[in-house]
DNA sequence: CAGCATCCGCTTTGATACTG
DNA sequence: CAGTATCAAAGCGGATGCTG
């Protein structure tokens, strides 16, 4: 049970010590997407890992200090793991990763999993509210399983992983279609020929759609390419 | 050869699949710290690695499009293996690894390779020009291995993988305590009675030394913790 | 020498079955 | 629910050999 590291004194090295290996940085991803959850919970949303696996990176990333383990309030009582400062310190990475990682999400999808909680990434990258004035509003998403709901107040989007009310509106289709929409790959006209159905005032879809960033770039830095480039899908 | 993938319709999971692969980061540090670079020196830059992987991933990599084989002009007439635009758009992701990996740097050191472009990482995110209107200064810093040089210049600093002229001051001293010295962590009245040895104005050490973000901390977000935070080395 | 390919023993992963 | 245990398959690390 000795821990493989890549010998090298670089900070990037390092870090990867820690987190490269396989699954470790989807659990990441589930923790910031999901706050404290069980074990039952975090199988869920990572459809294909060995349980076993998923025990020893829970383990490891405990021992790194990237997580904690809890014991959740009288009521229920199960175990929960929850990310410690220094595991939310990795939102950064898993944005920039989250972000490099939009175009390939063009590629075909019929054989992939999915799970709806994980638009969140897309939605909370790429939405904004362009009228904080106004009062809340809430847009449901449909993509086959759960149905999330962003909610839209005082100039924040975010994203609730349970349905809501009276939603001011509803977005339903594949996962690719609403994805396209609110990245701004899509448009909703041509969205709705393909089977999108968006069902709400189009005011309200344009108050988020504020193609406020490039899809395919990260964060800006001179000398890098303009937005715009031709997206490149292997 | 099939390609392994999480079969996740997530753009973390997709860019994973491209990227998640051992010493696929690394090559990429590589290239974003040399830019186009020969087989050769890809070797040198990453000590540990086999050599029929690094050829591997070399190959995955430029199906993925994240690199090109360009041949070198005439007199060289070698291979040199360079990023494209879609690769030099992961310098996010490796920043902000770079970043969450420094406080893992206070480890001991010992056993670990070091290559000194290494030390771009540190010194590019950390550093800067305070006096950007004074004229350019180089620092010159030993650790060891090849020296590499600090320019800073025109409110940008930069660092050159070679030697230089007559650069205004000299920084020798173990790797980490050049690091903790540049990073922040380390004050020079320490690091000299540890062993380091600075030899140039300090007036152009506080130059750069900006203390221009916590060290252990990446892009701030709200609801993150502030900096000062204790550093915390498994 | 630069740039790989092949072979081989070991480690990690993946799939499934089982347990308190 | 929250994991262990087991075992086959794939991946990795190291050594060595081949080719222009």
């Amino acid at each position: 049970m000795r821990m493989r590291t890549y010998g090298q004194y670089c900070s990037v090295a390092r870090a990867l010590d820690v987190l490269g290996d396989r699954w470790t940085l989807l659990i990441v991803r589930e923790l910031l997407l999901r706050g404290p959850s069980r074990y039952t919970d975090l199988r869920a949303g990572l459809p294909g890992i060995a349980t076993n696996l998923l025990a020893e990176r829970l383990r490891e990333l405990e021992r790194a200090g990237v997580l904690a383990r809890r014991d959740a309030p009288p009521p229920v009582a199960t175990a929960l793991f929850e990310l410690t400062e220094r595991g939310q310190q990795l939102r950064s990475v898993l944005d920039a990763l989250g972000r490099w990682g939009v175009p390939l999400m063009a590629e075909p999808a019929e054989h992939l999993q999915f799970r709806s909680h994980w638009l969140s990434y897309p939605v909370e990258l790429f939405l904004l509210d362009r009228e904080a004035q106004r009062p809340p509003e809430t847009i449901e998403l449909r993509t086959g399983g759960e149905p999330v709901c962003v909610q839209v107040a005082a100039g924040e989007v975010r994203v609730l992983h349970h349905a809501v009310e009276r939603p001011h509106a509803v977005l339903s289709g594949t996962p690719q279609q609403v994805l396209g929409l609110l990245s701004g790959q899509l448009e909703l006209e041509h969205a709705r020929a393909e089977g999108l159905v968006y069902e709400g005032e189009e005011r309200l879809l344009a108050r988020v759609l504020g193609h406020r960033a490039p899809v395919s770039a990260g964060p800006r830095r001179e000398g890098e390419p303009a937005a715009g480039d031709a997206v490149q899908v292997q």
